[in-house]
DNA sequence: GTCACCTCTGAAAGATATTTTCGGCTCGGC
DNA sequence: GCCGAGCCGAAAATATCTTTCAGAGGTGAC
């Protein structure tokens, strides 16, 4: 299953970040040498590139593949629009890390600024057409099935909740067991998506493959666009991937970038379902109200 | 024809004028093809622009060379960069709701925007005293309860998860009797935290109440500073509110804001108990490992 | 520890794109 | 009408990019 990036011009950096764990060690040389200097590679030409990464050319093309272009020469151009772009809009960048002796201002203000990024990244990268896809296919779903664990299985309960909300049938089954049980009674029309960062978390690709199988329209949500659970999916979004460090787990930052994603899955489809979408959520909201005492004070 | 000038890429279409006098009549044709549509032509090969403009090869790199390019490949690389600019320069400037009519890619955009602005207003407005004071509780806590229902909850979740990945004890009962009976047992030196938009969820500001009362220290994570819960609160951490649209319930941006407030807690806490907290972050790293089949490629 | 297998890698062949060459062509002057 | 100057494009020559293929290196099984 193979979906591209929807914008070329989105954040670079960010592929890589993406991509660099599918990739071999040679190619991570020069998407290095690329992430690093778009300006300076631009200039080269592939024999160039390959000799300064200490490759050879087809590694070079194979490296433009990956991250998403018909060739090196097409990256090459891309490379030659983000250096133009760089040297016109001068990037603030806080560029250090969470440090364990930052102060809880410098904290706050960090995490905010790499969370934004992290935004950022992710709907510059996300495949418009896939997610358009995946919205007309929960639109039309007699049922929806999202499957998830850990940090992405509270991920999957938001967009079961908001589901529910405008009256689509949803489950979020948290038991891998039933996750599976599950996906058995899937067939075609319905949807089961499943939310992995890693993208090889056997728990989630198994309820995946066996909905794929049952002729489900399958959806993946994950960091890793070359990942295993990707071969089960009709649908294929990436989240993006921002550097980690001990004090911020990448699961924090694939969380962000989970949520915008389903958020833009949820609200695509209330606006595709929006005659019956509107009435629902004005309804659940309706319910809620006598739960909320009266006043503030 | 819009044309910026100043940037130093944008001065091709005063580069055209200048030298046109100087050109045979194709090669105006060519020069006219480039300075009105960088992007167009950046995608073409000497061959394809050749045969737009209806003159050869040779016509085409002629007219490179006179531009001041060492050939047609530069001058390509030179109007992708320009074409970039061109694209990046026009302002964004989101200002609409999303709309029933947005297509996907507006509605990605705007989404991705509005979240980001949520999480500056957030960061913003943080009481970093408070947040200090909260920080400084949890660390020291025998055990800590999170309250929360419907998006709140899955905050609650999401932060009882990360307490406990650093070795804290934590829960985040999702049943409000259950959350009460929780609450009985708590008493000086642990700590209560209640997550609520309205801050007027009656069926979280019990258990706080009551967690209040036997001691505890008590901290409200809420939209509504003067709410009814913060009566029961010894620290009042404060998420932004952003306008809601029908598209997008108010429930969208207070998770962003509150996962933002999460996350600085989880971060302050973590930097505290560094010694205890990083060892035990990679014990549940290692774990999980081998639940994530091997190979990503 | 050894073997078989599989993947990665770069050299070289093959395909495209760019540059150069060169001869025909047009157009103005005589 | 004839001549020359310079413009123009077809095609050859070159550079660049892409693909293929076989060897290197690592990995897991036995």
């Amino acid at each position: 299953m193979k979906e591209s990036f929807g914008s070329p011009g989105g954040s670079l950096a960010a592929k890589v970040r993406t991509l660099a764990p599918s990739m071999t060690r040679s190619m991570q040389r020069v998407a290095e040498a690329v992430a690093g200097d778009p300006a300076g590679c631009a200039a080269l030409t592939v024999t160039g590139l390959a000799e300064l990464t200490g490759t050879s050319e087809a590694t070079v093309v194979r490296t433009a593949r990956l991250l998403g272009y018909p060739g090196y020469r097409d990256l090459r151009l891309a490379l030659a629009g983000l250096a133009a772009q760089q040297q016109s809009g001068r990037a603030p960048a806080i560029t250090t890390d969470i440090a364990v002796d930052d102060s809880l201002a410098d904290v706050v203000t960090k995490l905010a600024y790499e969370e934004q990024q992290t935004l950022a990244d992710t709907a510059a990268g996300l495949d418009t057409a896939a997610l358009g896809a995946a919205v007309t296919a929960l639109a039309a779903a007699r049922r929806t099935d999202v499957y998830g664990l850990g940090a992405s299985g509270l991920v999957a309960q938001d967009l079961t909740q908001k589901l529910l909300r405008i009256g689509l049938i949803a489950h979020a089954p948290g038991d891998p067991h039933l996750a599976v049980t599950n996906a058995v009674q899937l067939r075609a029309g319905d949807v089961a998506i499943a939310i992995t960062h890693s993208g090889s978390t056997g728990d989630v690709i198994e309820p995946l493959r066996v909905a794929f199988e049952r002729g489900a329209t399958t959806v993946a949500i994950t960091g890793r666009p070359q990942s295993p659970v990707t071969q089960y999916a009709d649908h294929v979004l990436t989240t993006s991937t921002s550097r980690e460090s001990e004090l911020r787990p990448a699961a924090m930052s694939s969380r962000t970038s989970q949520l915008l994603v389903v958020d833009c899955l949820f609200v695509g489809v209330a606006q595709r379902t929006y005659e019956s979408a509107a009435p629902a959520l004005a309804a659940s909201y309706e319910a809620l109200a006598h739960r909320h005492r009266a006043g503030t004070r």
